[in-house]
DNA sequence: AAAAAAC
């Protein structure tokens, strides 16, 4: 009860480790919430962030047990009935993933398909792949080392693929473990460092590795360290200020993998500061992403500067809607498809649930309400927009809710990073941004999600509802819905039901978007096919020159909002009261 | 279908 009031009142320096474990078990009586003895668990074996990489080998990891039967549906029945429904009939039946043996961590069982010409076996073990592919013992002793014992689905099946040079396109859920499916071919491929006088790679960089936002890549990189740890290596996360160090041609000719988003890496192009002539391996994290109009031809100009005759491409998500894929197979050699689970479908350790606010008004006491019970922090909380979500986080501020964050691409570069950080150390409990998170964060506490604006895509629901339920453990996700919203919910619906759990019987029993709601969306599609239209006679130039105006007017905008808010900062420290 | 993100 002390931590109750501690929570809603915000006023006391806070013991977060004795918060945690009363809240759970205050939950407890709820039934659906993580035990207390697991969330405890959790908490106590808790790495130093710099360990983070490893957490998807770490066993005692909570699970449901799979005959526990939840809100009226077994889901193990549930999950059954949906593997029957594979529709891709050519696809070759691989092997399970191989976490499912008996002692080994509860990750969820996940069907592994692949479809390509001469398909590269599957390992069972990392172990295997030193036979196989002579991968260097250093590398193996980083997995050991850190307790991963035995290779996820896609690293299972990945891994192999990509160290026999193959181009790879990898569809695995949320928290799977991609990452390091395509860092470990990246190292091993390497060899000796581009410094070092007994590399005979050519010179220049030899890896590219591009996402979608800056946060993500820092992750990557950051991962990617861990890896080549002890090793000498240079693994350039690329932004402004390493971009201006590659002027000097002797710097670049030493990089020998870039982590980058993609605008960047064009920039240094174009400034004729970077070439790309020996890049052996181009990976696309969050592929459906990057392909997304506003990024493909910056993708398309990377890809074009990358002119090896032996380059390797490969791209990752764990969603890829059909047009995503066309593009992408279409840049791929001979490529190989694998597929880990159900595509487009989130875990099913995420208990998902829909929560009827009649109209935006509503939101906030809904969610008010919500925070003044108790919660496993941290609580990521997606809104539409960067405004949105400045003003959700002060009006929660005001609220009296403590640590409550912040984080949107219109920041500056340091307020993100700060923001990450906080939400690394555990010091966030509210984190409010925008889609910028919605993709690839891993931030391993997140237990809960609220959808507090209703997402844009099935795709955005998926990755942003995966930012819990990581690496085999439970996560919670809430979604609001609106009247407004009311024509997108069933989609939104059938991947919950898809994916193990329950949905409000009337809400399957919705219409289709009725014919007024169909013929508003005609209209916005109609007026937006003339705005494109008008847009299509001007220049790149002007184009560009646009773009840079519009994030100016909201730089400057974000500007006058921070200085209104200086006098109740966002993000209180533990000891901050509210006013 | 629409916003966000990328420099």
């Amino acid at each position: 009860m002390e931590a109750f009031h501690l929570l809603s009142r915000g006023g006391a320096k806070f013991d977060k480790k004795k918060f945690k474990s009363e809240v759970s078990l205050f939950n407890g009586s709820k039934g659906r919430e993580p035990k207390a003895s697991s969330s405890a668990h959790a908490l106590a074996g808790e790495l130093p962030p710099e360990l983070d990489f490893f957490k998807y080998a770490q066993g005692g990891i909570p699970k449901r047990k799979a005959d526990e039967v939840e809100g009226g549906i077994d889901l193990k029945g549930k999950k059954r009935r949906v593997e029957g429904d594979d529709e891709d009939e050519d696809e070759v039946v691989g092997s399970r993933d191989a976490q499912q043996t008996e002692d080994d961590p509860p990750m969820p069982r996940h069907r592994v398909t692949t479809k390509g010409k001469d398909v590269p076996e599957h390992v069972e073990t990392f172990e295997a792949l030193r036979e196989r592919f002579h991968l260097p013992s250093h590398l193996l002793q980083k997995l050991a080392q850190h307790g991963y014992k035995r290779p996820t689905g896609i690293q299972s099946h990945g891994i192999p693929i990509l160290m026999e040079r193959r181009d790879l396109a990898a569809i695995s859920p949320t928290g799977t473990g991609k990452t390091l499916s395509y860092l470990l071919p990246v190292m091993a491929a390497l060899g000796a460092p581009a410094a070092s006088s007994k590399s005979d790679a050519g010179s220049g960089v030899r890896a590219v590795i591009l996402a979608p936002t800056r946060e993500l890549a820092h992750q990557i990189h950051n991962e990617c360290l861990k890896l080549a740890q002890g090793r000498k290596w240079r693994i350039v996360l690329f932004s402004k200020a390493t971009a201006a160090t590659l002027a000097d041609k002797k710097v670049r000719e030493k990089i020998d993998i870039i982590i980058s988003t993609p605008l960047r890496l064009v920039a240094s192009l174009q400034a004729g500061n970077l070439e790309l002539d020996n890049v052996r391996h181009l990976f696309l994290d969050e592929a459906d992403r990057m392909l997304d109009t506003e990024f493909l031809e910056q993708v398309q100009e990377v890809i074009a500067a990358c002119t090896h005759p032996e380059i390797q491409k490969a791209v990752f998500s764990a969603t890829l809607p059909a047009n995503a894929e066309k593009i992408a197979m279409s840049m791929l050699r001979d490529p190989i498809r694998v597929v880990v689970g159900l595509k487009d479908t989130p875990l099913p350790l995420i208990a998902q649930s829909l929560t009827y606010v009649a109209d935006d008004q509503s939101k906030l006491p809904t969610l008010l309400q919500y925070l003044s019970q108790p919660y496993n922090p941290p609580v990521l909380i997606f809104v539409s927009s960067q405004p949105r979500a400045t003003s959700l986080a002060e009006e929660l501020v005001i609220a009296g809710v403590p640590n409550v964050d912040c984080l949107h691409a219109g920041m500056t570069k340091k307020e993100r990073e700060d923001a990450v950080s906080r939400m690394r150390r555990g010091e966030s409990w509210v984190m409010v941004s925008t889609e910028v998170m919605a993709r690839g964060m891993d931030f391993k506490g997140v237990r809960e999600v609220i959808n507090y604006d209703f997402p844009q895509s099935v795709q955005s629901y998926v990755h942003r509802i995966g930012r819990t339920g990581r690496a085999g453990r439970e996560g919670k996700a809430i979604t609001y819905f609106t009247n407004e919203d009311a024509p997108f919910l069933k989609t939104i619906a059938n991947v919950l039901l898809q994916s193990g759990s329950t949905v409000p019987e009337w809400v399957l029993k919705l219409p289709k978007p009725s014919k007024m709601k169909r013929r508003e969306m005609g209209k916005i599609k109609r007026a937006e096919a003339v705005n494109n239209a008008r847009r299509i006679g001007r220049s790149d130039a002007i184009k560009k020159r646009e773009m840079i105006a519009g994030s100016k007017r909201r730089k400057e905008k974000e500007q006058q909002r921070k200085e209104k808010l200086a006098a109740a900062p966002l993000s209180a420290d533990g000891t901050d009261g509210e006013s």
